[in-house]
DNA sequence: TAGATTGTTAATCGATTAACAATC
DNA sequence: TAGATTGTTAATCGATTAACAATC
C-alpha cells in the first residue's frame, strides 16, 4: 500500500487526474489485478471505465497508512546507523511537507553520549525510555540500532513502554509479544542474498 | 538460506554436534518442513535418526552462499547512510574472522567528498567507476545509497560496469536487466508499514 | 531392535491472475 | 452508444505443511 501512496506523491495530481489500476500496476510493479485487489480491501474507491480520483485516493491512501497526521518516532542506539538514520528523517520531515515521521526521541547506553545533541535533541539514557518517551509526548514507532547483544533487552524495554511498532536493524532475531507489530532490516543478510546470486 | 548460516555460526560447533530439521528451524523461526525442503535443495547434507552435521553443514553454507571467499563490495554515495554502511562493514570485516564482505570501493559525485578517506579507503568519483572498480581488483557487489533522483543514472553505471548483484537504499524503484540480481531495503516504506499496523 | 529424523511426495493453504458482469 | 475500467468471483499457480517410507 505504501508504494502506491508515494508513487501518487511523485505525480503531478490535477483536480481531472484519474489513474488507471494499469497505470498504477506498472509503476509499482505489480499486475492491475493486484491492485485493484489491493485497494478494494479498504473501499471501493474507483470509478468503473475511468479509474481512480488521484487526489481522492491519495487522501484515502493517508488514511489508511495513518499518513495523515505526524508519526512520532523514537532512534534507540546512536551508532553510526542510528546517526545516519536520525539526521536522514529529521531532515525529510523538516523538508518535504509530506513526510510524516517526526523523530522525538533519541536513546543510547553510553554515559558518554548522553545530553549530546544532534540537530536540536538531545541524547538519553535508554534506562529511562518509558519516563522519557511519555514526557515528550508518545512515541509511535522504535527504530532499534543497537548491537546485536542488546537488541532483544531494549525491545523488552520498548514493549514495556507501551510503544506498538518496531522497526529492528540489528542483526538479530527478535521475539515480541502478539500485539506488537516488529518489522526487521538487515544489512548483512540482505548483502548475502544478492551474493547468492553470483556468478 | 543465509539465516541458517548465522544461526551455525553463532552455535559452539564441536565434532560430534548435529542439529536436527526441528531447532534448526525453531532458531530461525520456520517450520522443520521448511528447513529440510531449504537444504534439500542444493543436496543430501542430513543423517536419518540424528541431523545435519554442524560442521559439515556450515561448510556447505557457505558454499552456496558464496562465502567461503572474500566478497568485495563497494558503496556509492557517501552521505550519513553510506558512511554509516561503510564503517558498519569495514568494522565487520575486520573484526570477525568469518565475516566475508569487504568493502574495497566508495564513490561519490561531489567534488568537495573525491579524495577524502574512511578509514584507509579513498572516495573515488563515480563516472570513474568502471575502471576504479577494474583497478582496485572487481566489485561482486554494489550497495547504493544515493539520493532517489540519482539512483538510476548510478545503477546504469554499474551495471555497465559489469557488476551482477546491488543493494539499493534509495527510496525508488529501479529497473536492472535480467541478469543483474536487484535488492531494494527502504526505510520510509519499511516505516509506513509498521505505521500502518497502529492502534 | 526401538526411537528419531531425514528427503520426498501428496495435501493443504494462500496468494496471484484471469475473466467478466456491472457501470461510468 | 461504444469503449474503458472497476470490483469480485472463479481458476491457477506456487509455497507451505503434513505424512510417511527409508534409514541411521
Amino acid at each position: 500500500m505504501a508504494i502506491y501512496l508515494r508513487i501518487l506523491s511523485g505525480l503531478d495530481l490535477e483536480n481531472s487526474r484519474y489513474i488507471s489500476s494499469q497505470e498504477l500496476g506498472e509503476r509499482a510493479g505489480v499486475s492491475p489485478a493486484q491492485v485493484r485487489k489491493d485497494l478494494a480491501m479498504f473501499g471501493q474507491f474507483g470509478k468503473p471505465g475511468v479509474g481512480y480520483h488521484g487526489k481522492t485516493l491519495k487522501a484515502e491512501l493517508k488514511r489508511i497508512l495513518k499518513a495523515d497526521r505526524v508519526i512520532r518516532i523514537c532512534i534507540i542506539g546512536i551508532g553510526e546507523l542510528g546517526r545516519a538514520i536520525t539526521r536522514y528523517n529529521l531532515k525529510r520531515f523538516a523538508t518535504e511537507k509530506e513526510y510524516p515521521f517526526k523523530v522525538v526521541a533519541l536513546f543510547d547506553s553510553d554515559p558518554a553520549k548522553i545530553g549530546t545533541k544532534i540537530e536540536a535533541l538531545e541524547i538519553r539514557p535508554v534506562n529511562e525510555l518509558s519516563q522519557t518517551a511519555q514526557a515528550c509526548g508518545g512515541v509511535d514507532v522504535a527504530i532499534i540500532t543497537v548491537p546485536a547483544e542488546a537488541a532483544q533487552e531494549v525491545l523488552d524495554l520498548v514493549v514495556a513502554a507501551g510503544i506498538k511498532a518496531v522497526l529492528n536493524y540489528a542483526p538479530i532475531k527478535l521475539k515480541v509479544p502478539e500485539h506488537v507489530k516488529l518489522h526487521s532490516a538487515d544489512v548483512s543478510l540482505d548483502l548475502h542474498q544478492v551474493a547468492y546470486h553470483l556468478e
